[in-house]
DNA sequence: TTCTTACAACTGGTTAACCAAATATTAGCG
DNA sequence: CGCTAATATTTGGTTAACCAGTTGTAAGAA
């Protein structure tokens, strides 16, 4: 019998050993802010890895700001205490792909903001477009096809509306994995769409009035039905 | 004289050129969901780069779930539509680094909910854990040394203890912008430190206590300083 | 000894060659 | 002509070689 399908991918196991390994020797070494990591040929060796996945692990680790690679120069420890060092990598180290109650409680968040945000700052052409996805959502779901995509556009037109550019990045990076756990879990099925359009456009005519409280308020009742149909098939 | 270091560097640049172009072409040659884009070594030749751009800007479109690419066989146009397709296309070419306006705002909205769900789901462990970083915290400054990242390690100890993956993560990402932004507009100088620690600390109480509303509304205040602070050296 | 300088070794970054699997093509049989 | 099987080609993924710049070393002059 075959093996599931491992919820990890193994490359991205092997790096948070790496990281892991990294750590051990920040500390085994007592390095400190400024001091020179070994080579990546080196670490690759030592590690019993490619150097490919050693450098994938420090870039990662330079993402959050811990290490710092110069070129032709070396890889050097941040300007960071220790202790401090010690707990960034242990959270990074924890980082999960996110269970869908966080997905969800956090999209909830952060559109409950946005829509209240794009009715005090969107622009002409701001409404336009979120009128056009509006329209898209609409028609495919009409037609009876599947618009789990369109209807996620709706919402990211919102966001883009708000006129805060890190939400809009928040929004794009946890729409994929909505995606996916709506096909995963059967959410939003057809006699949901009907609904779902009533909702849309009643979210769209208070950003158009500039009516951020009553948007916040819309897009509350909209989440609801979606909260409800969520913890019906999962506990919570 | 020498030029201002790029805002953007030439590598991201030429990346955003890559995924404009290969938007072009979907439009272009009508490619619908499932549909197979010419191969990386075509694109590098037609696009005049190197395949390990086109590959970059492939795994970018596949992080978002436009493209999905499958070894020995090619890379496919996702199941999306062609309007829902050249929308997110735009909006991920239009990802810039984020404004410092909207990191604080987005950071503020975070931390007054996960202050929240700490004070409802915190562990005795993760109490313990946001002790020590207060303490850390506490002695840094009052060393007199610089205490901003053992200043944030204490907001990312709460957002762990949050127990929200997302929010946790979300938290972790911005952190290192909101560390270089903090030195690059010297935000946070001595004198606020001692005020610091006494918000922290009742932030803390609030947590322990398990009082929600109470270590919201302490975060508020923490806050409120540091929005003044913002605004004063930056126009909003 | 001390400072300068030429040179060798090492660094992170990049490129081109290589790999196995999937696919397209063609040869051969019925 | 129709179908199968063998083969050649193409694919995304991976590895090893290469590059230019930096750094450590030591030789040589003052």
């Amino acid at each position: 019998m075959k093996l599931e399908t491992p919820i990890i991918s193994d490359s991205k196991k092997v790096q948070n050993e790496i990281i892991a390994k990294i750590k051990e020797l920040i500390n085994y070494k007592n390095l400190e802010p400024g001091d020179k990591l070994p080579s990546e040929r080196m670490l690759s060796e030592k590690f019993g890895v490619t150097r490919g996945n050693v450098r994938e692990a420090i870039q990662k680790l330079e993402f959050y700001g811990l290490l710092k690679s110069i070129p032709q120069s070396g890889t050097f420890v941040a300007n960071i205490g220790v202790i401090a060092m010690n707990g960034m990598i242990d959270d990074i180290l924890r980082l999960e792909s996110p269970d869908f109650k966080s997905l969800v409680e956090t999209r909830i968040l952060l559109e409950l903001k946005t829509v209240k945000l794009a009715s005090l700052r969107r622009t002409e052409k701001d409404l336009k477009l979120i009128k056009e996805a509006l329209d898209a959502y609409e028609e495919k779901v009409l037609s009876g096809q599947d618009a789990v995509q369109e209807d996620l556009l709706f919402h990211l037109a919102i966001a883009k509306a708000s006129g805060n550019s890190t939400m809009n990045t928040f929004m794009l990076t946890i729409t994929p994995q909505i995606i996916i756990d709506f096909e995963k879990y059967h959410v939003c099925d057809k006699n949901q769409a009907a609904l779902g359009i009533r909702e849309h456009t009643e979210i769209y005519q208070a950003i158009k009035a500039q009516r951020p409280d009553l948007a916040k308020q819309k897009m509350k009742d909209h989440f609801n039905v979606l909260y409800q149909y969520c913890y019906k098939s999962k506990s919570a």
